[in-house]
Formats: structure tokens, C-alpha cells, sequence
DNA sequence: TCTGGGGTCCTAGGACCC
DNA sequence: TCTGGGGTCCTAGGACCC
């Protein structure tokens, strides 16, 4: 057996957690450079707020209904997920945590291990209310995608309250007839549209297909996800988590940049936020990409992406940031109005495994990085860094509607008024 | 004026090997 | 008229996920 627990709306519910004066209230939350709305609390989509509209276009709707604006607060809600993983991780031997907001938990001997399932599902749901004030759904299925079929019925279709099981052809088919093909977790907007023009609609009709026909058409990919509706189990999980095979910085900028001293600062923090998150999981970058690019909203596009091998793969901070100085003059063309920018560390090696220079003796002091990490880690990222990422905050991304880190920063902690 | 930031997997086609 | 038959590795692009 399979079970998906993940949090309703989860950034909107995360900022209600420490300010129970709006959990009555419509709430959305913004992404970085408070551009689009990412998060929409249950009340705020009664009022027909879509997810992913540019904020400024709906503004004015959301000052009518008085609806309460957030800027992403990602230290908030990475505390709060690690908070509620633990708690549902209790419930299972077995927990795979798959983004955020959800986990998957995997049930080898379920018959001894649960007799009612519903019954199950509702102790999580209360357990990580009580100890952590987030609202979550629970589904459990035969297989992950029938798990995650059970928690779209427990969230979004009426009768479920929050709990929804798949495990007999009954409460399969009462789930599945009542999905669209859109909702089947596997099934993008672009295979949907096929399908949708084929006449297949719901996931039931999708899952009557011939898996062999369906591959032929689409991939193994779709044909697994037939199969997995079928309550044949095809998708693996490895408990242990793999280290990443690419890693990426990048943002867009909370103003436009058309000065290359400043594109030089934002692209060296980018690389050494990589270096950082390589170190972590002791990996060593052999290819780096840095790229800069205007708005895609733009008459005139602009793109410039450039790929920087290295004799011997890295993770040294300095190396990165010299490699973006080797290319900074590439990617900067005078008069573009720079948007966006970042570094991704698109070809990865084990730390263990390196193949050094034959020729060139190695440069590599592992200690110094070592000591970076270690003085950033106590106090606080950002407290050392390489000179070249600059001190100018002026391409920082805003975030206008941002909430305390009641959590993570004394200066934040809730205060109680007796 | 203003539009997110990460990731994964699969496939097709080309280069190259014997 | 008629141009072999396997392989591997790499890359770009497309699809998907949150």
C-alpha cells in the first residue's frame, strides 16, 4: 500500500500557521518578486482567484475582497516542512519525501500493519494539525499514482473530507470516473490534449486504454502511468536520496540591470550558491552553464547562455566565480535590459571519484571551503563570502508583503502580549 | 511599469566503434 | 537499379513534476 500526505495550499496555510488573525480570511502568496500568484488558501479560491496570474493584473480585484497578500517567505515554510514531515514520517517505517509539501509512504506488510485505512488517514490528518497547525489531505491507493488519484479525491472532490482510499475496484472506479485525464498525476496539459481528442476524458477511460497502444502513441512513460491506474505498480523509489545530477541558482532581478558590474555580482552569488549546494551533497561541477537573459515578455528577446568546462571538476567557490569572470563579457550586451539571470551546474561528479591533471599540480584546499561552509552555517549565509559578490542589493528580488521568520531569526519570534 | 525557480526522465538522431 | 549489421555514447529537445 501507498499513501500521499500532502498540505492544502501549503505556503498560504504556512503563513496562517503563526498569524491566526487572517485563517478566516482569503490568503494568497506570491512568487519571488511578488510576480504571480503561487498559493491560494480554500476561502481565497471560493472567490475565483487562479493560480499563476500575474499579480498586478488582478490587483485591484484583490483589494475589493480585502484578500490578504504574502510574498514567499521560503524559511518559514522550509522550517515548517521539515515540522510536518517529522510528524507523518511517525505513521510509516518507509517515507519518501517527494517535494516540500508531500511525502509519499510506502506500506510493505499493510494488512498487519493497518486494518482501517480511513480511520488511518484521519489520525494524520489530526496529529499534523495538532502539532503543527497545517491543514493536510491523505490518500492511500495500490500504487503511488493511485495514492496520488486517492489524494486529489480527499482535497478536491466532495464526500472525501480529506481522507480517500484506493484499494478494491469500487472506490477505484468512484474516484477515477470522477478525475479528469488532466488530473491523472504523469498527464501534462500537452499528452491531455491528445487524449482529450481522442475522446478520452476521465482517468477511467484512460485506464481502459491498451498500455502497448498507448506507448506506441506517447512513451513508456504514459504506458506506465496506464499501467499504475490499472493498480500494476511500475514506479520505483529509492528510500535513500540520490544526490542531485544538475544544480541551479537563478532569479530574475527586482529591477531591470543594464550595468555589467552589477550582472557580475548577481551571477557570482549565483555561482557560489551552487558551490555551496555541490559541497552539500559532495558532488564536484565539470560543466557550468551562465546565462542572463531579458524578459521573454519583451519585444526584443534576449538570451546568452554560455558553457564552462573544467579540466578538473570542482566545487571550490572561487573556481566557480573565476569561471563566470572568464564569461561575463559574453553574455553582457550593452543596452538589454537584463531580467533574469543564473548558473546551473549541468554535468556532475562524486567528490570520491575525481580524475586530476596529469600536468597542472592541483590547486585544491579543501579546507579553506570547509571553513566558509562552517562560519556561514553558525552565523548565518551571506556572513563570509568571495569579494566579487559585491555588497549591491540593488538586484535583489523584492518581496514587498514579506512576513516575519518567526522560526528562524530571533529577531522574529512570536511574542506573546499577557 | 509589472509575468517563478527549481528538478527528472525519455527519445531521436548523430558520431563513432568494430 | 541494387551500398552491412550490430553496438555505445552524447546531445538537444520535449514532456512531465512541484
Amino acid at each position: 500500500m501507498f499513501g500521499l500526505v500532502d498540505a492544502v495550499s501549503f505556503y498560504a496555510s504556512a503563513e496562517k500557521v503563526f498569524d491566526p488573525s487572517i485563517r478566516n480570511k482569503p490568503v494568497v502568496v506570491l512568487t519571488n518578486n511578488d510576480g504571480c500568484i503561487c498559493a491560494v488558501c480554500p476561502i481565497a479560491r471560493r472567490l475565483g482567484i487562479p493560480k499563476f496570474k500575474p499579480y498586478f493584473q488582478i490587483k485591484s480585484f484583490l483589494d475589493k475582497h480585502n484578500v490578504v497578500v504574502r510574498s514567499s517567505n521560503y524559511e518559514l515554510y522550509a522550517d515548517l516542512s521539515d515540522r510536518m514531515m517529522n510528524v507523518i514520517g511517525r505513521f510509516c517505517d518507509n517515507q519518501y519525501i517527494y517535494s516540500i509539501d508531500e511525502s509519499f509512504l510506502f506500506f510493505d506488510n499493510y494488512q498487519s500493519y493497518v486494518k482501517d485505512w480511513h480511520e488511518y488517514g484521519h489520525q494524520i490528518r489530526k496529529a499534523v494539525w495538532k502539532e503543527t497547525r497545517l491543514p493536510v489531505g491523505v490518500g492511500f491507493g495500490v500504487t503511488s499514482t493511485l495514492s496520488k488519484a486517492a489524494n486529489h479525491a480527499a482535497k478536491k472532490l466532495s464526500g472525501y473530507n480529506g481522507v480517500a482510499v484506493i484499494n478494491n475496484k469500487n472506490n477505484r472506479l468512484a474516484v477515477l470516473n470522477r478525475m479528469s485525464v488532466s488530473d491523472v498525476w504523469g498527464i501534462g496539459g500537452k499528452i491531455s490534449q491528445r487524449l482529450k481528442q481522442q475522446g478520452i476524458n476521465t482517468a477511467t477511460q484512460l485506464a481502459n486504454e491498451s498500455p502497448k497502444n498507448i506507448r506506441k502513441q506517447f512513451s513508456v512513460v504514459t504506458e506506465r502511468t496506464v499501467n499504475e491506474l490499472n493498480g500494476v505498480s511500475c514506479l520505483s523509489w529509492d528510500s535513500v536520496r540520490s544526490p542531485k545530477k544538475e544544480v541551479f541558482s537563478t532569479r530574475s532581478f527586482g529591477q531591470r540591470i543594464t550595468d555589467i558590474t552589477i550582472l557580475r555580482f548577481a551571477l557570482v552569488t549565483h555561482a557560489s550558491i551552487v558551490a555551496r549546494k555541490i559541497r552539500r551533497q559532495s558532488s564536484r561541477v565539470k560543466k557550468l552553464m551562465i546565462f542572463a537573459s531579458s524578459s521573454p515578455h519583451d519585444n526584443l528577446y534576449y538570451k546568452q547562455a554560455i558553457i564552462y568546462p573544467f579540466t578538473v571538476a570542482t566545487n571550490s567557490t572561487c573556481d566557480l566565480a573565476n569561471a563566470v569572470d572568464c564569461v561575463l563579457h559574453s553574455i553582457f550586451s550593452q543596452g538589454v535590459r537584463f531580467y533574469r539571470c543564473g548558473v546551473g551546474a549541468i554535468e556532475l561528479e562524486n567528490d570520491a571519484f575525481i580524475q586530476p591533471d596529469l600536468f597542472m599540480p592541483t590547486q585544491d584546499n579543501p579546507k579553506l571551503m570547509q571553513c566558509l561552509d562552517k562560519i556561514n552555517y553558525r552565523y548565518g549565509d551571506g556572513t563570509l563570502k568571495v569579494a566579487s559578490e559585491g555588497h549591491n542589493e540593488k538586484w535583489q528580488m523584492s518581496r514587498g508583503f514579506l512576513s516575519p521568520q518567526y522560526t528562524s531569526q530571533w529577531r522574529d519570534i512570536p511574542k506573546i502580549q499577557c
